[in-house]
DNA sequence: ATCATTGCAAAAGATTTGCAAGGTC
DNA sequence: GACCTTGCAAATCTTTTGCAATGAT
C-alpha cells in the first residue's frame, strides 16, 4: 500500500487511492467498505488477474471484508472506468492489470503455462501511427499479444495452470 | 465459390472445399451436408463473421440446409482446426475470418461501427521476432488490435450496429 | 453394418441485472 | 434524509455436452 507509483518514465502525483476517490467524487459516487477492500486487494501486488483470482483472494462469505460477486463485477468496472486497471480479452475470459502509474505495454502469452510477460516497443508505436495514418484512422488504443512458450517451459515442460484443474 | 484462392503473394493449389475434404479424410471424418451448407455460406464472401452472424445466413429450422446451433459451433471448431478459418475474440465473442489461401494481417477495430479493417506491415513480423528473441520466447502467433474510429465514423458518426440493436 | 454425426435438451461458465434492504454523505 | 450501493436470486449470453436417432461409407 506504500508502494512508489513510479514506474520508468512515468510519473504520478496520486496514489491509485486518491485517484479513485477522485473519481468518485467526480462522479457522485461513494467510497464504501467494499471499494476499498477491493482496492486494497488489486494493489497488493502487481500482476495480471482475473474475477476469480480476485475474489478467492477475498475473505469467504459471512468473514468480514467479503465482497460478493456481482459487487466485484461492478467494482473492477469502475477501476477500468477511472483509469487504475486495463481490461482485456484471453482465452474468452477477461483479464486486468494496473494501468495507472505504469507505462504503456503489450504481452507475450505462454500457452503452456498461462504466464503474460510484458515488453515495451517503441517501433510498435510507430507502427501504429503510421498504419492509422494510412487508413485515416484516429487510434485510441491497441492491444498485442504474442502467443507461444516461454523459456521456462522450454526447458521444464509444466502443465498448464487452468480453472478447471483447481477443482 | 468460383473464386481464385490466392492474394498477394499466397498462392494454393486446393479450393477450400478440396483442402477440407482433405482433412476429413485424414481424421476419418465424414464429409456430411451440413459441413457442405456451412462452407458454401462461410466461403461465399470474405468478411469476418461471428457464429451468431453465421446462424442468421442459415435456413431456419424445417427448411432445407438448416444447421442446428450445436453443429454449427461444432464446424467452426473443425474448419478452424482444418486451417481454413482464423479465430480471435472481440469484445468477448469469438469472431472468425478465411485464413487458408489469404495473407496473414492484422486489424483495425472501428469502435463505432463496429467494423473491421486489415492491415500488413512486415515491421511488426520483424518486432515480433526480436521481443521473442530478447525473451528467449518461442513464438508460434500473434495478435494485434487497434482500436479507433474509422474514417467514415470520423465524418459521419453511425450507431454501432449490436446483437441487442437488432431486437 | 459400423461408426461418425446430428439435433435436442440441458448444462456450463462468465458476467449482468432487478430489486429490496442497508450504508454513506 | 436522500439516494447510492450491496447482496441475493435469477437472468443473460455464448458456447459446450450427453445421448438417442440418423446418416455416410
Amino acid at each position: 500500500m506504500d508502494q512508489d507509483y513510479k514506474l520508468n518514465d512515468v510519473k504520478v502525483s496520486l496514489t491509485p487511492e486518491e485517484r479513485f476517490e477522485e473519481y468518485l467524487q467526480s462522479k457522485g459516487m461513494r467510497n464504501t467498505q467494499q471499494r476499498r477492500n477491493l482496492m486494497e486487494i488489486v494493489y497488493s501486488r502487481h500482476e495480471h488477474f482475473d474475477a476469480d483470482t480476485l475474489i478467492d483472494q477475498l475473505p469467504r462469505k459471512g468473514n468480514t471484508g467479503y465482497v460478493s460477486r456481482p459487487t466485484v463485477y461492478r467494482t473492477l468496472a469502475e477501476f477500468v472506468d477511472a483509469g487504475l486497471l486495463r481490461k482485456f480479452e484471453l482465452d474468452g475470459r477477461a483479464v486486468y492489470e494496473h494501468d495507472y502509474g505504469y507505462p504503456q505495454h503489450d504481452h507475450l502469452h505462454c500457452t503452456i503455462c498461462d504466464e503474460l510477460f510484458e515488453f515495451q516497443s517503441e517501433e510498435l508505436i510507430a507502427l501504429r501511427r503510421n498504419v492509422a495514418q494510412q487508413h485515416r484512422f484516429r487510434v485510441t488504443s491497441h492491444r498485442l499479444i504474442i502467443s507461444g512458450i516461454c523459456e521456462s517451459c522450454s526447458r521444464t515442460p509444466r502443465r498448464k495452470r487452468r480453472k478447471q484443474d483447481l477443482i
